[in-house]
DNA sequence: GCGATACTTTGTCGATCGTTCCAGATAGCG
DNA sequence: CGCTATCTGGAACGATCGACAAAGTATCGC
């Protein structure tokens, strides 16, 4: 055995994802992550392998920050309208939330990177999936309640919902406008009437 | 006087649209611009300045070509439940439509330049507010006539509409299943209920 | 404390970036 | 037809790109 690493990779992951957030990835520079992370280069690529795997493993560290624990909440078992709702809510926050501009990963990668990495792809589908189906769990049990309309197979609501929810995401980065994203999303929920 | 310019302008913006849908802002080089319009670097920067120049030319048309024509049939006095369901099956069409993996330009530069460009960011704000605009129009008249919910304002279904349709092109994106995303769209009309 | 091992740093590689400049080509005007 | 203004294509610019190798440094088992 010899030395340790001394530098945290996940605090590392984390850095890199507010610079790929902040500025894509083809707009962000290997000089960039070595500054966000304060590593050296030469350290990124030993823990990394290369930009694309630094960028995989942002991926990785966004789902299981964010997506993970949103499914979480709709598998919590409380009321399907209330956790959808606190979903939405908290979406929006997390688009208008600071003024770092931190687009949305999962889009960004969507518009930038998908049909350029099969990795990415593959990614994005899983997480898009199991958000998805989360929803899709949901909703098919509330309608057994008769709390949500019947109209619509719980498979269409649930990929409607997920829609939204990403094209809050582009909306609020042409404009973060807090108040009207509010209310697209209270539109949205109506489709479960 | 002298020597005309010999290629057609329009032409090689709508060339370089098509390199910026597929690779994005930062991901497509000069070369590549050079090659996709058959122009040598000096007449492009003899034309449009600089690659951000060309990029908001690009833009310009893109605008002309696609948000435009959307306006009109908003505008065109038919009825409004026909009307935007013809804009969203045409958006669904655009997204599944050829397998060139064309992405949305407006949603991509929200993601990518909206926060680089202030130009950008402009230009992106008034072509979605005059679909917005064009939405809300139409929605109201169709309140009065009752043949669209009144439960929420004109100026909030248009924007979940927008919202809808910019959330369609994410998912498209992630996964092009045109008969899934037609589903989607149709339980986002629901909510004119 | 010593050798072995793995991590960090630094400098540099060829390639490519956006941009500029120049020589040649071409069309209008006298 | 010659002059000249403009356009064209390509060469070349410095800067920066992602990637890597070598050298230095710190930590472990012994």
């Amino acid at each position: 055995m010899a030395r340790t690493r001394e530098f945290d990779l996940d605090a590392a992951v984390n850095a890199a994802m507010d610079v790929f957030r902040r500025k894509g990835y083809e707009g962000t520079s290997m000089r960039d992550l070595a500054e966000a992370t304060g590593l050296g280069s030469g350290s990124i690529y030993a823990a990394f392998g290369s930009k694309d795997g630094l960028y995989l493993a942002v991926l990785d560290l966004y789902r299981q920050r964010y997506a993970a624990p949103m499914v979480d909440l709709l598998r919590s078992g409380n009321d399907a309208r209330e956790v959808i709702r606190e979903v939405f809510v908290g979406a929006v926050d997390d688009i208008t939330g600071d003024g770092r501009h931190l687009a949305c990963l999962i889009v960004g990668a969507s518009m930038e990177r998908a049909h350029q990495d099969l990795r990415v792809a593959e990614r994005l589908r899983s997480t898009t999936q199991s958000l998805e189906l989360a929803l899709h769990d949901l909703l098919a049990e509330a309608q057994l309640r008769g709390q949500v309309t019947s109209d619509r197979s719980a498979t269409d609501l649930a990929g409607f919902l997920v829609t939204s929810l990403q094209g809050l995401r582009v909306m609020g980065a042409i404009n973060p406008d807090r108040a009207a994203l509010t209310r697209y999303a209270e539109v949205a929920l109506t489709c479960l009437n």
